[in-house]
DNA sequence: TCTATTATCTGTACTAACTACAGATGCAAG
DNA sequence: CTTGCATCTGTAGTTAGTACAGATAATAGA
């Protein structure tokens, strides 16, 4: 009820208003995330307040890092009026919990970097202990 | 020297003892990384101990979080024979950086959504404090 | 009203780092 | 010689967009 003389909008106001670019948005369109709106005689997309709000929500979760699979599996408990706080909150969790994968996976990694690069003396001599490293075949370990 | 008569082998020998796919190390090859091999009379590739080692290099990288686009970089130093320890370190420690900030990042994801999902009652009735935090329209901050 | 300038339209191709096929051959063993 | 596996090339799919080209639509100024 706010706003109504706003609306409708054309896609390139509803980019504006959302950070999001205006290929980006026929993306969504096309992959379903965002319902295919009424058009002009022209043929432009008019938005309604709706769309903004939707596109919010997307985009948020993009932002939070949820992948769009996730995203559509949100946006249909809420297209369905079918959600419960519970499973917005495993879903949640569960997403929490690959970001933890990652962290600990990269953390490894920076490890086994900071070892190697350990290693090196900085010289300007043209050989270095990671390079050396890095190239040792596999057989090396495999001859017992 | 060693195992001479194990060469030449086959693109799925060379697969199988650098645990890389055969499309993959096609895949290199168009992009430049790996040399084109020599080929049979049939136009099979046929692979020495040199493209062995260099794959497995291509492959430790690729595990240690390095772009390709890195590691064409660090063997462009070392085909040229041109790198010093020091060339490596840089490197090294570059992509250390951008671990870090990916950590950061990911950590920064982490907290937003825990704090997001412990408004979250857990109930199974239809109504959740993410959804409403997530659709919350960007104007509620911009009305003064 | 005409025109000039934006805005938007569709469709395609590109990004990274592969993976997965289809359909055609090569090669080795029995 | 035939069977069957290995390999060949080329194309398309993956994620989440981005970047065009070339054609219309809408709008503002004269």
């Amino acid at each position: 009820m706010k706003n109504p003389e706003f609306f409708p909008i054309g896609i390139g106001a509803l980019s504006a208003r959302t950070d999001c670019k205006i290929e980006t948005i026929r993306y969504y369109e096309r992959q379903g995330l965002l319902p295919d709106p009424p058009r002009s005689a022209g043929g432009h997309r008019l938005y309604q307040e709706d769309h903004l709000k939707r596109l919010t929500f997307i985009r948020r979760c993009r932002k939070l890092g949820f992948t769009m699979a996730q995203i559509r599996q949100l946006l249909g408990l809420v297209d369905e009026h079918q959600y419960s706080c519970q499973d917005i909150k495993v879903l949640t969790m569960d997403h929490v919990e690959e970001i933890r994968e990652k962290i600990d996976h990269l953390k490894r990694l920076e490890q086994a970097l900071l070892q190697m690069a350990a290693e090196c003396s900085g010289d300007s001599i043209p050989s270095c202990p990671v390079i050396d490293a890095l190239y040792q075949p596999l057989e090396e370990s495999r001859r017992a």
